[in-house]
RNA sequence: GCAGUCAUAGUAUAGCCUGGUUAGUAUUCGGGGUUUCCAACCCUGUGACGCGGGUUCGAAUCCCGCUGACUGCACCA
């Protein structure tokens, strides 16, 4: 199924659409989640938790999504997380003043540079726009960070770039208070802002988005001791450093010194091992090793994990070493103390960040569950149980002769044990449909049979199959096949 | 941000060229009936011309601007 399918039912089904659609001012680049799409977010999350966090004994926080000024000057964001633009007078096209430049003239200027820089490269060299010839206006920074004014005197902060900032600042109190030892994992789930020139196709370039990351800090000089990598050394992970990705285990890779060390293979390993617990088709995943020229600026080795999708390849996770960049500017700026303790060691750690899109990770789960089943006549979800927005749809056979009451007395034991949905209209053939394309993985259904012995029947989502049940042992059933793994 | 295409119920569409009835159809959805385990059938109901301006006696239809979507280019820490 392709992106138009998953759309479609992304609005037909409640789990996104676009923000503020009824108003003709609404911007582009922000969509809201519906009932089923944070109910299917929360699952993903709680399996990011189990999978990842409590795995491996991290620390979550949850840190403004404003920050002050002096975050971004450190980091780097104020100066780097902008291009310089240029504008034509004649034909309104803008481009990249680095890039025109150095194409037309052969002149290398970094993006970096003053824009005074960029202004003379272009009279000095008589560069003209490329489309029209037409002459260009003065050379200006488009800074993809929202600023946002606080208080009556409308100081200067800005709406977070990436979650993980706070997990930087945050890091020497944290480190103290909750007894860290290196090395450390601090999580963040929450959202983060980029003024994107082009978003596009829904969830996969917003404007406002989720993402939930994961900052490593490290003792650098002991990052082959990491006794957790064996139990994934024999985890099968796709690694792509030319050509084609090509499997391997984590044991593989670090001997053949395709990933660095230890202990990115060991995170590495348990990433894919979350994936392949999403129902991501894992054997259409890689991770791609990048060039210095595609890598963020503040990383060392960068492995991004990507997705094939029907649109292409997806980049879901970037996994940054940012080695102690973020840490030694941190302290710069703030005279903060950022150096922790590691045995009798003092250290800067460093850290291996694994910052994942929670919007694109949602669009391939859809789009990876999402089947046609011709044969039937229906369009089906196959996420997996623990998932699904709807663990379960309670259902009456028909409304009469005392079947709605003794299927709302069921429907009441069990809706809150689990995420029921209780339907007494329509057809049942037109029920369990619905209930397949949000992905439930039962439905039970009340018969005439109920009033008589107790049982129910109750169907499977992807076999249709039907057996009956005592409803006294339903509970037990549910719970056991919606458990996470 | 540029160029091209486009914008009508929840979804998919007709109508627009050539301005003029109650904006049509399919499906979905609500209520009722029938059936009594897989989108059947019958009755019934709700629901739309993206926004703003202009032309006109009259605009879904013609014109302008804006916004958005799609595709391509550029961008993507």
């Amino acid at each position: 199924m392709n992106y138009e399918d998953v759309m479609k039912l992304a609005l037909e089904r409640g789990f996104y659409f676009p923000s503020c659609e009824i108003y003709a001012d609404a911007q582009a680049g922000f969509w809201e989640y519906g009932p089923s799409g944070v109910s299917l977010k929360n699952k993903f999350l709680e399996l990011w938790r189990r999978e990842l966090i409590r795995r491996d004994g991290m620390m979550e926080i949850d840190g403004s999504q404003i920050m002050s000024k002096s975050v971004f000057e450190a980091s780097g964001h104020l100066g780097n997380f902008a291009d310089p633009i240029i504008k034509c007078i004649k034909c309104k096209s803008t481009f990249r003043a680095d890039r025109t430049i150095a194409e037309i003239s052969k002149i290398e200027i970094p993006e970096s540079a003053d824009l005074i820089e960029f202004d003379n490269a272009v009279t000095q060299n008589n560069i003209k726009c490329p489309r029209c010839k037409g002459d260009f206006e003065k050379t200006r920074k488009f800074n993809m960070m929202f600023k946002v004014g606080i208080g009556p005197e409308e100081e200067e902060a800005y709406l977070r770039p990436e979650t993980c900032q706070s997990i930087f600042v945050d890091f020497p109190r944290l480190f103290k208070t909750m007894r860290g030892k290196l090395p450390l994992g601090i999580a963040q789930v929450g959202k983060s802002f980029r003024n994107e020139i082009a978003p596009r196709q829904s969830l996969l370039r917003l404007r406002e988005f989720y993402q939930a990351e994961i900052e490593v800090f490290c003792n650098p000089t002991k990052l082959d001791e990491m006794d957790r990598f064996s139990e994934i050394q024999n985890t099968i992970i796709r690694i792509q450093t030319d050509a084609e990705p090509i499997s391997m285990t984590c044991m593989e890779a670090v001997e053949s010194k395709v990933i660095p060390n230890k202990f990115v293979a060991y995170y590495l390993g348990i990433l894919t091992e979350f994936y392949e617990k999403t129902g991501i088709d894992i054997t259409k995943s890689r991770f791609r090793k990048l060039g210095d020229k595609e890598k963020a600026f503040y990383a060392e080795v960068a492995f991004d994990f990507e997705v094939e999708t029907t649109i292409g390849w997806l980049e879901l996770v970037a996994c940054n070493y940012r080695s102690d960049y973020d840490l030694s500017s941190h302290a710069k700026k703030s005279n903060e103390k950022f150096e922790v303790m590691d045995n009798d060691e003092k250290v800067l750690p460093h850290v291996f960040e694994i910052s994942m899109g929670i919007d694109r990770s949602l669009y391939t789960i859809l789009e990876h569950s999402l089947r046609d089943d011709k044969e039937n006549e229906r369009i089906v979800l196959a996420l997996k149980p623990y998932l699904s927005p709807i663990h379960v749809g309670i259902l009456s056979l028909i409304k009469k002769d005392g079947l709605k009451e003794k299927t709302d007395e069921i429907y009441l034991q069990i809706k809150r044990k689990c995420d029921a949905f209780l339907d007494h209209s329509g057809a049942i053939g037109r029920r369990y449909r619905r209930l397949d394309e949000i992905g439930s993985p039962f439905a039970i259904t009340v018969d005439y049979q109920t009033l008589e012995d107790e049982t129910v029947t109750i169907r499977k989502r992807d076999s249709m199959e039907q057996s009956r049940i005592k409803i006294s042992e339903l509970q037990s059933i549910i719970t056991e096949s919606i458990a996470y793994p």
